[in-house]
DNA sequence: GCCAACGTTGGC
DNA sequence: GCCAACGTTGGC
């Protein structure tokens, strides 16, 4: 069986909610609680253990890609949905009948300097970047070998 | 706090 | 199956 290449994604999160230095703290966290079909396929069926993840924190001062991460598990049932109370409750989800999935996701490191929306956008190489575009609000994005290579360079 | 962009829901 | 209404995301 031929080895699959390794694949590179963006995982955004608002750092009230979880930051990268709390995943610093728990070491491997399972990425739960997407509710949107498009970033559910991408952890369902796509996200393979060894895909590098840059996490990036929204809605905050600033914006920016703050770090380096790694899958360590194929898509499995995210577990919050069978909670009433947690706020990503959804009970047409069950393990027998999964709609909602989850990855597991490893700390690697932070960049010394975060690489700012702002100055994201000014990189070269960059200029497709799923985060960059316009409108674009997908909380998982694919991130291309180019753009993976320019970004990871970061100390 | 505003609002553009987008996803989801539900009436028909 | 269309599409208006509504809800959410997230940059500004």
């Amino acid at each position: 069986m031929a080895e699959r290449k390794r694949q590179y994604w963006l995982l955004k999160s608002e750092p009230t909610s979880y930051s990268l230095d709390d995943l610093k703290r728990d070491g491997t966290t399972a990425w739960t609680g997407v509710r949107n079909y498009q970033a559910r396929n991408y952890m369902r069926d796509d996200m393979k253990p060894g895909d590098g993840v840059l996490f990036y924190h929204s809605s905050t001062d600033p914006m920016a890609i703050v770090g380096v991460c790694e899958i360590t598990s194929v898509g499995k049932f995210d577990e919050t949905a069978l909670d009433p109370k947690d706020h990503h409750y959804d009970p047409k989800s069950t393990p027998q009948n999964p709609i909602w999935f989850a990855v597991d996701v490893k700390y690697k490191r932070t960049f010394a300097e975060p690489i700012t929306l702002t100055e994201a956008k000014s990189m070269k190489g960059l200029e497709k970047m799923v985060l960059l575009q316009k409108g674009s609000r997908l909380s998982i994005q694919p991130v291309t070998d180019k753009e993976w290579e320019i970004i990871s360079k970061r100390k």
